[in-house]
Parts: structure tokens; C-alpha cells; sequence
DNA sequence: GTCTATATTCTGATAGAC
DNA sequence: GTCTATCAGAATATAGAC
């Protein structure tokens, strides 16, 4: 979009803008920056259940519904859309504030592998990217989720059981 | 890329390239279904095991042997980083085709249930594109394949299995 | 703070000579 | 087929009046 546009939809001339912002890259990392600390305070909001497994499913609808109801800014944080555009560290923090709050909801579940938190962060990204790009707003991939789940943890205490062998 | 761009690569001047392509929607249309029907032609002649789980997996090697090797067009193909770009139905057709090719090996692999089919695209898309997009030549996410696909078809089983107890 | 006017640069695309 | 020259439009950004 445009300054032009932008400027058009908040009743303002474009260069009017330039009060309020010093470049274009400025807002993009402007609203960056909003989408992460919106994103990490829903999250960090939601009710999450005793049962660690289950909490690690909460988080899974905590992203969801915010990617559901926030497409732009899931668009922005998590696909490469705006061409060249990279955030600031400043921005950036709470996008990694994000990932470690759900690292540690994994690890309170049982995932000690990093290895496994990789998987789980392709295998949930997979799910929503193809419910975002291909029917926004619908539930076609996330009425897997709960399958998905089931079997991501059926390989996590599969792999424990493995290293408890090798060292017994 | 400008067109300006493309014309210096090729040794051109820019409006020379209008003697090859009929506007720059074009030529990403062009790009769109070589690119198309070269990951077709390179899964097609690949090699296949006799187990069709096995060949499920050499299926997966063989679209992420192309994206490494082509990742440009990978990109094209996979990702929607280009604004505005759709691919017309000619070029579309080897895409299709491509998937046909793909739900075929998994129903070889017993994948009956169409949500399954949508679930294996979302986990190895979403293992290919954290690969790609955060590692790309690199083997962090696809040394995981095995252990996906292990909790896929242990999925699928236990689906199959359901569905048994219910008719009985 | 907001405006008009404009600078500057880049873009895809066309005209016409050779 | 390739070139020079140019068009027409859009983009970000700045200058300066009010």
C-alpha cells in the first residue's frame, strides 16, 4: 500500500504523514513492532490449562484466534511480504519474547530436545500458513490440530523412551 | 527485479526484452510454468522405492533436492512473494499436475482420508519452508523428515484402525 | 499540523531509426 | 532484433506557505 493510500484512508495528504513518521520503512517497522507486543500480550492473556500438554494446545488456539482475527499483522510477523524489509531489534524483541514463551510452554510439556522444538514450530507453521493462504478465517486445517498434536507428542515420548534404553 | 535489471543480466537493453515478452506479467507467467513443469519433470524421473511408504519419503527428497537446487523458482512456485502475481491456468496445469502426482504416492501409501492429505501438505510444507526460509541449502529442518513421516503414517494407522473398530 | 507544489527516482511500456 | 529516445505514471520524500 501506498503512503498515498494510507494517508487517503486516515483523512490526510500524503506528506501530511511525514509529522508522524520519518520514512516508510519507519512505519513498517512501526507496525511490526505493535503486531509483536499485540501478539506476545494475547498470548500472555490467554487461559491455559494445568495440564502442560494441554497448554501447549492453548497456545496453539491463542495464535490461531489472534491470526484469525489479526490477519495483516500475522501477515507482517510471520510471512516475508514487504520486500526488503527487515525489523529492528527493538521490534524484533517482542517477536523473540513470543518464541520463548512458547519454547517454555513445550518444555514444561516434556520437549527437552531442540530438536523437537524445531519440528513443533514447522509442523504448527505449516498448519496455519496453509489455513491463512488458502482459507482464511476457515477451519480446513485447524480441525487437525488436535491430530497433529497427538502425533507430534507420540514421537516426543517415543524419542525419550529411546534415550532412557540407550542409557539403561 | 526491474526489468532493467533482467535486460543488463541478459546483456539487453531493457526495451529489447519486448521482443521476447509481451509485458513483465508475462514473463513471470512464463517463469511460473517452466518452473512448474521442471519440478515435474524432476520428481517424475526420479527414482522410486517398491515400498509406497518408502516412496512417499523419496517423493519428499525429491521435491526438497529441487528446492535446493532451484530455489528461486521454489520460491515462485510455492511462495506468494511476487504482489499481485496469479499464474494462468496453462501454467497452473503443471502445478496441479504435480499434486495429482503427489496425493497419488499417498494413497499408494494407503492416505485415504482427504483431511490426511491436507495434513502431510502442511507438514512437510512447513518443514520445506522453515528450511528454506531460515536455512536454505542447509539440513536443520530436513534431517527431521524421517521422523515426521514416522509420526504421519503412525497417524494414519491409528486413523485406519478407528475406522475398522467402528464397522466392526 | 496540514496543506499545495514539486523534486527525484524508478517503473513498465511504446515509437521509430537502423 | 536491437538500439536510442521518450512517455506516462507511480512512488517516496522535501520545501515552504498558512
Amino acid at each position: 500500500m501506498s503512503l498515498h493510500e494510507v494517508a487517503r484512508r486516515v483523512g490526510l495528504r500524503q506528506p501530511s504523514l511525514y509529522a508522524y513518521i520519518d520514512s516508510k520503512a519507519a512505519l513498517y517497522d512501526a507496525m511490526f513492532g505493535q503486531a509483536a507486543k499485540a501478539l506476545l500480550d494475547h498470548v500472555k492473556s490467554w487461559t491455559y490449562s494445568a495440564d502442560p500438554r494441554q497448554a501447549v494446545r492453548d497456545g496453539c488456539l491463542a495464535l490461531w484466534n489472534f491470526a484469525d482475527d489479526h490477519p495483516v499483522e500475522g501477515q507482517l510477523l510471520f510471512e516475508r511480504t514487504v520486500p526488503g524489509f527487515e525489523p529492528s531489534p527493538a521490534s524484533y524483541a517482542y517477536a523473540q519474547e513470543f518464541l520463548r514463551f512458547n519454547t517454555d510452554l513445550l518444555v514444561a510439556a516434556g520437549v527437552t530436545d531442540p530438536g523437537d522444538v524445531d519440528i513443533f514450530t514447522a509442523l504448527i507453521g505449516g498448519l496455519l500458513s496453509q489455513q491463512q493462504t488458502n482459507e482464511p478465517g476457515g477451519d480446513r486445517w485447524m480441525r487437525h490440530l488436535d491430530a497433529v498434536l497427538e502425533m507430534f507428542f507420540y514421537h516426543v515420548d517415543r524419542q525419550r523412551q529411546t534415550v532412557m534404553k540407550g542409557r539403561s
